[in-house]
DNA sequence: ATCCGAATATGATTGAAATCACATGTTACC
DNA sequence: GGTAACATGTGATTTCAATCATATTCGGAT
């Protein structure tokens, strides 16, 4: 089932697709057809900069959406690329905007969405402004982010693979975080935590 | 005037009220009250992390709003400080709610606008995932970062105020940017803007 | 079953930004 | 007018993440 408030839209506006890893969900500079919901899988949202580097914006697991904030531009601002075999649901612009202009309940959901989202990339920029690799990791394993492979979650949070390894390793070495198998890590819980 | 949709909102919902620097506008864990204007002046957003780092999340300049998503948060997740004597127009929580509900024009314009706040945060998150001082500082100034001074500019770009000096000297002794004075600079207009 | 590619993991070296230090310029305020 | 606070700017040193290199393990394809 599609999430809050999607659920209000005609199933005709949807359209189910699958993608092998590597594939292109979309590209930077396409004209926008709709927003996604991943409901098996994962696509990771890059975007390439004038110098030619790569940068992972939004890394999209099962059960999450993205490319929300494309409802209001002529295309998109990064590449969409799956990690993982996926299915996919790509809900048609033209349907949320018609949904958007007659259904009250429905266009509330979506600003509640956006304005989450907000919330979310400032969650990431506070992370991406921290100059310690340590306090960054932790702090990124804190928050849940390592969800997927070790390599897709150091480019999210903008490290190299191996600074990411050797900040768990370290962190794990200090008690801040539990090695919990080959590429798992999990916070250490805190004394508070444990208080009878 | 107030910038679209607010401009639909009626004059008690509004309270105009004046900070010197260093004032806070509301502080990280505040309930919220409403949304902000800056109708002169500067307010800045720093957020404090747990290991008691501060990272400026947003400057806002006059002219600008902030604390946009507050709107479906019960508390701040950031301090406004007040960089330069300000005058700001705080809009009312309540008065927003109301409107949302009733007015599908104002709900569609405050959408746009979180809408557009996601894009701008990806393009901030793009710039912060760039390595080299150069690169960053040279885009950071081509998207119009650069109005204040010096300083602030480094903090919300994610470097130091002296590696950013050193980055704008460079990329002027290459001609990539032009220095129009004291703590000022500009990209160098590129040559196919020039052709007749 | 084995081969290939990718992820995990770590060690050695290097380079670029942080830090420290300091000089000058500008602004604002008493 | 003096001075305090802060911005601009640059040099010297250090630190820490990027880079390069390499070994191992795992999963999927043949």
């Amino acid at each position: 089932m599609l999430p809050t408030p999607f659920g209000a839209l005609d199933e005709k506006s949807l359209s189910q697709m699958r993608y092998s890893i590597g594939d292109h969900v979309f590209r930077q500079g396409d004209t926008t057809k709709g927003i996604f919901f991943v409901a098996s899988g994962g696509i990771c949202l890059t975007r390439v900069t004038e110098s030619g580097n790569s940068v992972t914006i939004y890394n999209a697991q099962t059960g999450d959406m993205f490319a929300e904030a494309s409802i209001y531009s002529d295309h998109y601002h990064c590449d969409a690329i799956c990690t993982a075999p996926s299915e996919v649901v790509r809900i048609s612009k033209q349907a949320i905007q018609k949904q958007l202009r007659e259904d009250t309940a429905f266009s509330e959901g979506i600003t509640k969405r956006l304005a989450v989202q907000v919330q979310d990339y400032r969650q990431l920029l506070t992370l991406h402004a921290m100059k310690s690799a340590n306090d960054r990791v932790l702090l990124a394993v804190e928050l849940g982010k390592l969800t997927g492979s070790v390599t897709q979650f150091a480019n999210q949070i903008g490290l190299t693979k191996e600074a990411c390894y050797r900040a768990l390793r370290d962190l794990s070495d200090r008690g801040l975080l539990t090695k919990t198998g080959r590429g798992r890590y999990a916070p250490t819980p805190r004394s508070e935590d444990r208080l009878p």
